[in-house]
Order: structure tokens, then C-alpha cells, then sequence
DNA sequence: AACTTGACATACGGATCGTATGTCAGTATC
DNA sequence: GATACTGACATACGATCCGTATGTCAAGTT
């Protein structure tokens, strides 16, 4: 029981990324008060410049958060698949499908890189981004998918599903587009495939709604 | 000279929008003060607030101007390919070009999407998804491109080429990462064409640069 | 048991946005 | 051609909101 002050600090901490989540993905980024933020957690805004800095600090560690929650999520997705190359593309939907939680749109897809700056650049290294690019990286040593950089591959690939996933939210009718989507994302991949339409027929998958 | 009053209204209006965008491209859309910013075209906020009803609609009609130029130099490369495909590609790479001005970055992709939403509503019904998806329904109309859903693939592939900008822009040596970006950009966009691998080794092309 | 540390609360200054009101050039009406 | 009116723009004001500087009290130390 030697630290009593770091667990209650740790949970405090917890409160106000939590605090923070809501409030960005309600109200965005910069029409989120700190005041009501801190208040809804039962602290104050000292708490918080303690904690984090500034408010884009907080921003930074609910980036941080959510970006870890989708790299473990798609992981786990991807490891159902059968071999490598599928587990590609079902990482990519999954990515598409995630994104279209309005809290994901918006903290990590809008605000995130116009206030924190380019993702591949976040302190959290955009832990998504690792995840595709890693993929790619197997998959070329497997001589499944052409000598390309792996790098330009993933943030290419990646862009390419949540950019996607941007257009659907916006929709009028999200369900009606999403197939078309994940078709032409996997249409789109197959250019990176040795095998010329690799992954036309497989529209039939049974996807996990997020 | 009935209208003395229309003209100095339009040449305002101009002012502003000129002046915004150096506010927002220097300063990003929330550090750029409308005090200084009108201050700096002449004027004084009353002007601004009566002609573009608030800041958003400054950066509305700010974003609506880059865009426009965006899509009508995009057209103009394009319309120099040889065949459609190699115009599809051509305009791609475009993008990517014109996302490397700091101008582009900072205030249509970063700012533009976090403040006013999803691009595919804006007012200006953003004109560079119009080119790429129209490019894309001719290319399938000659079986030249397999058939999926032209707003899709547009999306797709605008979303590829904006991202793969902002990995480039954010790196530490743009014109290194440059080729490697756009030779993966037409490799992936090879998975759209019906004919296998076809713009594999059009790395040679002479690029011209922004 | 007194001292020190540091996590957090409170108070304050500076800056910004949007609105409400004022003003004057340009235009229409007689 | 003089007067009334419209509306484009300037000025003044109130309301937040952020970041810092200072204060306070519990937790850990010697």
C-alpha cells in the first residue's frame, strides 16, 4: 500500500481520458470545454494541465487510446483469416467498419490530424498504420504481393479504407454503400497481388459488425 | 457605373477570401485571428461577418477556391495522357503533387475536413472527386476498368493519393519518399484495370512538379 | 512528529468570437 | 436635383475559453 497516491492518480488520469472521449466525440475538438470535461469527470481543469499539459495533450492521449483499441481489434480480426493475404484485406475492412463509429470519425479521423498533426507522426505511431504496414511486409517475403515499399503500401491501403469509411458515415443510407466499399477496397488491393484478381469472388464473407 | 456598390463588394469579398487564406494556411484554421486577418486585407470584422456569415464560412469559401484550382490543374495534366487510363493515373499523381503546397495540406485536408465535415458535402460538392469519378465511369464504360462502384473507386483512390501526400509532406526528406509513393499509388490503382500489372513500369514519366 | 513533496483547486489575465448598434456612401423616388 | 432609404461596413460590448500563477492539503519521508 506503499502508493496510494500513483493508483489514485492513475485512476484520475483514466477519468479524464474518459471525460475527454466523450466530450470530444459529442461536441469536437474545439467546441469541448475543458471546464465542463474536467467537471463531468468530478475534478478541475488544474487536474488536467497536470496531467496533460494542454488540451491538446488530453487529444493526444485519447488518440492514443482509441488508436491502440483499433490495432488490437483489427489484429484479432486478422487472425481468423485463413492465410496472409486475406488477413490483409479482412484488417482492412475492419478498418473501414470501425471507422464508422462516429467517436473513431471523429477524435481520430478529423480533429486528430488537423490538431495533433500527421498520424505517422504521433506519439503513438498510429499504432494502425504498424499493424497494415507489417502485413504488407510478410506478405512481400512471401512473394503474395509485389516488391513495393511497404511503408507507401500501408499508408496507401489504410488512407484508401478510412477515407472510405468517411464517405459511407456521410451517406444517407451507411448500410446501402458499405458493401460497394469494401468491394472496391478489395478490388483496389488486389493491384498490390502477384495473382492478377485475386480477391474478386469473396464479397461473401461474413463480416463482424463492429 | 450603375453599380459602383456591387463592384467594391466583389473586390472585398476577394480581399477576405485572400487574406484567409494566408491567415489559415500560416496559422491553421483556429490560431488565425479575424482581427488580424481583416485587419490585415483593409477591413475590419464587420465585413467579413456580413459577407461570410461567420469564420466557417470563410474557410467554406476559401477551401471552395483551392479546390476549384485544384480540380481545373488536374484536368489540364490529365487532359496531356495518352489514353484514358494513363489520365486517370496522370490526375492521381496530380494530387498527390498539389497536396505537397503546405496551402493544400494545411487547409484542405486538414482543417477543411475537421471543420466542415466530410468533403463529399461540401458546397463545393468538391470538385477533384467530380474529375476522378467521372474519369473512372468512362474508363468502365470502355471495359477498360472492371465494374465497380465509379464513386467508390473515385473515393478510393482520392483518398489513396491525399493520404500518401500527407505521408509525404510529413517526412523528413519529401523528394526521396515522392517516387516511392507514386509508383505505389499506380500499382495499387493497377488493381482496378482489367489488364493485369499495367502500370507497373511507367516509373520513367517525366513528373511534372508544382 | 515535523517536514517535504506534489497532485490538484482556485483566481486571474489575455485573447477571441459573435452580436448589437451606429454610420455613411450609394441608390431610388418624386 | 433634393430627400428618403437601403445596406455594406465599422465600432462597442458581452460571453466564453484557454493557460498560468498561486494556494492548499493529503501522502510519503526522515
Amino acid at each position: 500500500m506503499a502508493n496510494k497516491r500513483a493508483e489514485t492518480m492513475e485512476q484520475n488520469r483514466a477519468k479524464l481520458i474518459a471525460a475527454g472521449r466523450k466530450a470530444f466525440a459529442e461536441k469536437g475538438y474545439s467546441a469541448a470545454s475543458m471546464d465542463d470535461l474536467t467537471a463531468d469527470a468530478g475534478l478541475t481543469r488544474g487536474a488536467l494541465y497536470h496531467n496533460f499539459g494542454d488540451k491538446r495533450g488530453l487529444l493526444a492521449a485519447v488518440v492514443d487510446q482509441i488508436d491502440s483499441e483499433m490495432a488490437s481489434r483489427a489484429q484479432e480480426i486478422g487472425a481468423r483469416a485463413g492465410d496472409d493475404w486475406q488477413r490483409l484485406l479482412a484488417e482492412g475492412v475492419a478498418y473501414i467498419e470501425m471507422a464508422l463509429d462516429p467517436e473513431v470519425q471523429r477524435i481520430v479521423l478529423l480533429d486528430g490530424p488537423a490538431v495533433l498533426g500527421d498520424p505517422s507522426q504521433w506519439p503513438s505511431q498510429n499504432s494502425c498504420l504498424q499493424v497494415t504496414k507489417r502485413a504488407v511486409e510478410r506478405l512481400i517475403a512471401q512473394g503474395v504481393v509485389k516488391p513495393v515499399d511497404a511503408e507507401a503500401a500501408a499508408r496507401l491501403l489504410s488512407g484508401a479504407a478510412l477515407n472510405a469509411a468517411l464517405w459511407i458515415a456521410a451517406s444517407d443510407n451507411p448500410l446501402d454503400v458499405l458493401p460497394k466499399a469494401v468491394e472496391a477496397f478489395r478490388i483496389l488491393a488486389s493491384g498490390f497481388s502477384v495473382k492478377a484478381g485475386d480477391a474478386a469472388g469473396q464479397t461473401a464473407d461474413p463480416l463482424p459488425l463492429a
